[in-house]
DNA sequence: GGAACTCGCCAC
DNA sequence: AAACGTGGCGAGTTCC
């Protein structure tokens, strides 16, 4: 499939836009190359001990007798065949291409102790060969230049590399410390980062014209996910603050509505829901099962819940899930099922979709690339346009302080101390206030979120404004 | 000895 | 009827 602006705004864009990146690749992140080499150190002799004592394991043994002596446990092709052949255990899992998969998740339901060694092995590995290893291949006197493209990718966001600065760790605790405490501001600066807020849904939103999800967006004190969940977990009351009442909205947040949002369906969001995220089986419920739950007043276990409920076991809790879909995009958000169609037909008339930005994709597209595509560029593109923006008034008004780095909906800013209200101030005008002034068919409000360190704080240290 | 592949895993 | 979108990159493996 090819893309190509179809506007002379849309090439502006493009043509802009890749001269603020470059501004900012030139500028660069600060690393303490120091501390990346004590990391690598104290993470090399963590392996190390770990490996030692795999080695010694009953497991390890018999792999290695069965390979001849020639173990590679970074192979996961070798782990395969000896777990699913040699050993002949039945995998849970199979991988594209048809093997055994051995994966976290499939290694993990193995249940096999010796395993665990294994898995923070590779944890750690992954943490000093892919992130710190890159900071030091790429450094050039203590900054990384992070190269950003917008040539690459087929929904029109942008991609990174060298080092790709957009899959530093963000979710694991110790993967996020050790990659995140190392990168730094100039001296005497402050690092800033601004996050759109839900932006590719306020993007859908802008095609779509859908009743109930804008309703949502316009509203801050509504909820659509703690009203999903509300629906999805069969309660009558729903109390945000409540401690086990966060972990089934962000269960239904990403288990359910961005999975569907996204063109999955109710049967892996299912097994998502259950087994990932509430701890539930697959087979028949019993009491006593998957996560804690406060229900009037009291704790219960959620599989008591539901089998309360009338729902004893995953099948039945999979036909609940179905019915929640049914009504999920036949009732609750039917206006943007049917754009869905519409948009899917316009596209088998003409062989192209265009972008609200002037953009267009052409060429082979499956339904759901077709649904997506629009979404995520016309998401990017809302970054793309702000870049430019405070890029320019950056130059013009010289500032001290330099954007540094994007990822798809966030802006990284390396900032002066005297300038951070001033910068503050310019990038929440130009996001949410000149952005939809500009491009008159956005049709919700939009926000952003503002997180900063400390002055010469590390990425780590970073919390909201 | 390098290209192309698979697998796994990080981000949005 | 079928069923999750986009990347980069490291390590191992296979092919030529």
């Amino acid at each position: 499939m090819t893309l190509h602006p179809k506007t002379k705004e849309a090439y502006q864009l493009f043509h802009n836009g890749i001269l603020a990146l470059s501004r900012a690749e030139r500028a660069g992140i600060r690393i303490d190359m120091e501390k990346v080499e004590r990391e690598q150190q104290i993470l090399t002799r963590k392996i190390a001990k770990l490996e030692d004592r795999f080695r010694q394991t009953k497991f390890y043994r018999h792999w290695e007798h069965s390979m001849n002596g020639k173990v590679n446990i970074n192979s996961n092709h070798q782990l395969s065949i000896f777990l699913y052949k040699i050993k002949k255990i039945k995998p849970e899992k199979i991988t594209e291409s048809g093997q055994g998969s051995t994966d976290d998740e499939a290694l993990r339901t193995l249940n096999l102790p010796e395993l665990d060694d294994l898995l923070e092995i590779r944890k750690l590995k992954k943490i000093r060969d892919t992130y710190l290893n890159s900071f030091t291949r790429e450094q050039v006197d203590g900054y990384v230049h992070p190269v950003f493209n917008l040539h690459l990718v087929k929904t029109y966001r942008s991609s990174s590399d060298s080092p790709n600065f957009q899959n530093i760790p963000a979710k694991d605790e110790e993967a996020m410390s050790i990659c995140r405490k190392v990168l730094f501001p100039r001296p005497g600066h402050i690092l800033l980062e601004a996050d759109f807020k839900s932006i590719e849904v306020a993007m859908s939103a802008c095609y779509n014209h859908d009743t109930q999800l804008i309703h949502y967006l316009k509203n801050p004190s509504s909820d659509m996910h703690a009203d999903m969940a509300k629906q999805i977990f069969l309660l009558d009351t729903f109390d945000k603050s409540e401690k086990s009442n966060k972990l089934l909205r962000i269960a239904t947040k990403n288990g359910f509505v961005f999975p569907e949002f996204y063109g999955d369906y109710f049967g892996n969001c299912a097994i998502n829901m259950a087994c990932r995220w509430c701890g539930l089986p697959q087979g028949t419920w019993t009491t006593g099962q998957g996560v804690e739950i406060v229900q009037g007043g009291k704790q219960v276990y959620l599989s008591d819940h539901f089998i309360s409920k009338g729902i004893k076991s995953f099948a039945a809790f999979t036909k609940h899930i179905e019915k929640v879909e049914n009504d999920f995009w036949g009732r609750r958000f039917a206006e943007y099922a049917e754009w869905k169609n519409r948009w899917w037909s316009v596209y088998q008339k003409h062989g192209y979709i265009d972008l609200l930005t002037g953009f267009r994709c052409q060429g082979v597209m499956s339904y759901n690339d077709i649904t997506n595509y629009p979404i995520q560029g016309t998401a990017f593109h809302c970054l793309l346009w702000s870049i430019i923006e405070i890029d320019q008034i950056m130059r013009q008004e010289q500032w001290d302080s330099k954007l540094i780095g994007q990822i798809h909906d966030s802006m990284i800013f390396d900032v002066h101390p005297d300038e951070f209200p001033h910068v503050c101030d310019i990038i929440r005008k130009v996001t949410c206030e000149w952005l939809p002034k500009t491009w008159s068919w956005i049709n919700v409000p939009l926000y952003v979120e503002l997180e900063a360190a400390p002055v010469d704080g590390s990425w780590m240290e970073k919390e909201k404004v």
